[in-house]
DNA sequence: TCGGACCCTCACATCGGTGTGAGGGTCAAC
DNA sequence: GTTGACCCTCACACCGATGTGAGGGTCCGA
């Protein structure tokens, strides 16, 4: 597909997409006449790396990343030098540390809502019609 | 305490604590001679964000989120416009999202790091002191 | 053959989080 | 009364992710 369809079906500007293929974090192949082409799968690796840049990795750590989440169970080794594996032992730690961040304040604002929502009710049973103070 | 030692507790540069308060992300009093002064609780409060900023929140609504974080158990529900329920949800929601794809990719690492762990030692059994291609 | 929808490559603009420095005050210690 | 560590307020600089627009090609259909 180009680079309008992909567009589209991922929510990116094309300008977003060419970024990426500039920062290596998707590829494409060129048509005869220079556009870009892209495959089915790109579609989702947008997806990924979209998400990951929402939830705050830079593309420099998302391109680092990215090839050994592609190939599961095709693994180069010989791409993978000690400084590598300790990037990614960093960053794997990094996340955990964000999720739980982001978990516990999750949790604080669904007790909080929750909170609001049972007050409100307790409102509207003590003083229907009226306001709590 | 002052801006130093927060600074020096915290990790985030003066600077950036003064960026803090300007955002209302956090507060202080000021002593007679204009120095800020903030207390043993803004310690956490600036881990609270730092954490929430890296995990790709903005500011905005970490201002929206913090002051129902702050006081779980004193909920003043007269804050609680129903835009603000809403929102509220929405960032949740957002987050449950961050959450989810931190967790799929922190565990592909994961399994990356063991996958390749478990071949070097393969590796090492069937060829010690030769290269596996 | 034209128009319009699509694509290309620059390149500059914007915005948010952060660094840095200028110019200047406060205060404790010598 | 000077020095040095701390604080203040600007204000400009930087970087990364993204928008926007200029200038120009390709391709399809009227």
């Amino acid at each position: 597909m180009r680079i309008g369809e992909l567009s589209e079906r991922t929510g990116a500007s094309r300008r977003l997409l060419r970024y990426y293929e500039e920062q290596g974090l998707i590829v494409s192949s060129r048509c005869a006449n220079g556009y870009r082409s892209y495959d089915e799968a790109t579609v989702d690796r947008v997806a990924q790396v979209r998400g990951l840049l929402d939830a705050g990795l830079p593309t420099r750590i998302i391109r680092q990343i990215l090839p050994c989440l592609d190939k599961p169970r095709a693994i180069h080794f010989p791409d993978a030098t000690p400084e590598m594996l300790a990037t990614l032992e960093e960053e794997r730690d990094r996340m955990t540390a964000r999720i739980r961040c982001l978990t516990r304040n999750r949790d604080a604002i669904s007790e909080y809502l929750e909170a609001v929502r049972a007050g409100a009710r307790a409102d509207a049973a003590s003083a229907p019609g009226g306001g709590g103070g």
